[in-house]
DNA sequence: TCCTTTTGTCACATATATATGTCATTAACA
DNA sequence: TGTTAATGACATATATATGTGACAAAAGGA
């Protein structure tokens, strides 16, 4: 689906810190991380850069079996 | 702003027949390459599956300059 | 010239992303 | 035990992405 779950985590962010970086409420990071919706694209780069990472990453052809 | 124009047209694609491929509607690609909004993910995957591409090549730090 | 395609733009309608407030559950820790 | 933090989920409201229909201007080909 996604990896911004794994991508939180390995900063020791909380969904709430998280939102908080990028300026969105706590349940649209949970959402997303659940597949639940559709993020716009500048949410996605602002999860990208606070995340330390990219677009590809965050959001490319997950691999699910890992 | 975006690269989808560039890979567009790279492809003989008309904004019409671009909105078709990943059923969209023709003014959603013109304001989409016009940086008047905010796609969604979904539909920015679409994009970058229809033009042969991915996430970051099309939108990720797209160098203004060139 | 004329005809067609492409593009930009407008107004209006609809779907959905996102916000806000709240509650229940779980885990961690005193 | 009790307390707090984190997460998942719900209802409702608002902002905005997207659809639909239309028009004008520009470009290309007959």
């Amino acid at each position: 689906m996604n990896r911004v779950r794994e991508y939180r985590k390995n900063r020791g962010l909380s969904q709430f810190a998280l939102a908080e970086k990028v300026g969105v409420a706590r349940q649209t990071v949970n959402l997303i991380e659940n597949g639940k919706y559709n993020p716009s694209l500048k949410l996605c780069i602002s999860l990208a850069e606070e995340l330390g990472t990219d677009l590809n990453t965050l959001f490319w052809k997950v691999d699910e079996t890992k």
